[in-house]
DNA sequence: GCGCACTACGTACGCTGTACGTAACTAGGA
DNA sequence: TCCTAGTTACGTACAGCGTACGTAGTGCGC
């Protein structure tokens, strides 16, 4: 009946085997790559522990064994994800680095585009993420700084990108999700802001609809907002 | 039993009142207000469809006469906080502007903590998030630049602010919520970091944590952030 | 080899969003 | 003025959720 209290434990500090009883079944690895899989396929709403346990093949409340809470689960999902971020030799540019670092996660985002929604510095001290972490300090070690400041940046491109990212997937996602089609989505969002735009509430606004700049180059922008936070700490 | 079928509307395009039937017994302003009410309280979690419907006295299956599917009601309690915003005359300097739009932001996510996490350009076209960008947008007013890098430069600040406050909430809600206590949760984590940063496998970050600054000042961080973005449009 | 810590898992509880059926009500058109 | 169609109101029901708890069975450390 031990070991089933509320006991306060990061589940990285709690051992994956203690020895006594029978062999584990899974490892956290087994069970982080179901989850991953069942969040990459069908959204992170289709991850239940039910779920996840039949992908394993076992009961539902087994899982709870090697998972005390659901919230260790998306723990686990980070992890997992954050190991796939590729770490190269720092090239001595760091502006260039980090560039390509916060492509990397852009791309690592879209690939499991449940990941925004589970941003949060909560999750930032898996091993996997502290790797992560190590590799884009040493990308910016020849920007000369302290520490602090280093963080401060690293910080400033992830959120950025998170940010960023999110959007695109929500307005993305959206259209996917919803029981009528896109065209009469856009359609209906369309009328409803011509209608308010044009009832003259919103000059400024109006104004920006007509401005015409063709169809927006989201690349662009992305690439613009990362290298105007970079410019902001050279 | 016309009417109720999945017809593509947003939520601001459908009357809130046709003419025919009994009065509506209440307003989406009332339904609103108890919901924001209840996740102020309580917290976003506990904002269901029974909980409001219950708050405003009446049946649980009522509530969906006037808000069809739950991401409704969330968007009707975006509406709401962003009514909230203070408005004023631009004072022609558009950096002070909007250094005072992104303070007045992350006090309103102080107050409505639940807001950072259905913060999405998904409910960005309510009534008062058009007025709200239209202040944005006028305090830009002498800012030299088309309405696409002014519409940027708003989302940018916005992304900064709310990546900011959804990490301070983050980190609070956390360790309010736990069954366990502060010091245990602290102790724990930092135990376990110890642990990490000790093996050797991360020398940067250990040398940040020995890198002695004394007590992080999140309002300086914030601060400083903000001026950094701002700069690099400048 | 004994005992204990662990794994396994079925059952159950209270909660969720919401589809659907039915009854009461009221404003517009004839 | 009356009829009727569109609305409001709301109870019931269903599938799914996280997880507390009880009960077996298993195998390592002493």
């Amino acid at each position: 009946m031990a070991g089933r209290a509320a006991v306060p434990e990061v589940i990285w500090s709690r051992p994956e085997r203690t020895g006594r009883g029978p062999r584990p079944a899974f490892t956290r690895a087994d069970i982080a790559a179901a989850a991953v899989r069942i969040a990459d396929a069908e959204g992170l709403g289709a991850v239940s522990m039910r779920r996840v346990a039949g992908e394993l093949g076992c009961g539902t409340m087994s899982l709870y064994n090697y998972v005390p809470r659901k919230e260790d689960l998306y723990e686990l999902m980070m992890d997992a994800v954050s190991g796939e971020h590729e770490l190269w030799e720092p090239s001595g540019d760091w502006h260039a680095d980090l560039v390509r670092v916060a492509h990397q996660t852009r791309a690592l985002m879209h690939r499991h585009t449940w990941l925004p929604r589970l941003m949060s510095p909560v999750y930032g001290f898996s091993p996997n993420a502290l790797r992560y972490l190590e590799h884009c300090l040493a990308c910016l070690d020849p920007y000369d700084a302290p520490y602090g400041t280093k963080m401060e940046l690293v910080a400033m491109v992830n959120g950025v990108v998170t940010t960023y990212v999110a959007n695109e997937i929500a307005t993305a996602e959206r259209t996917r999700t919803l029981p009528w089609s896109e065209e009469q989505e856009n359609a209906t969002r369309l009328a409803y802001l011509g209608r308010q735009v044009a009832s003259g509430a919103y000059p400024r606004l109006a104004a920006s609809f007509a401005e015409d700049a063709g169809p927006i180059d989201l690349e662009a922008v992305f690439e613009r907002a990362l290298t105007r936070v970079l410019d902001g700490f050279a």
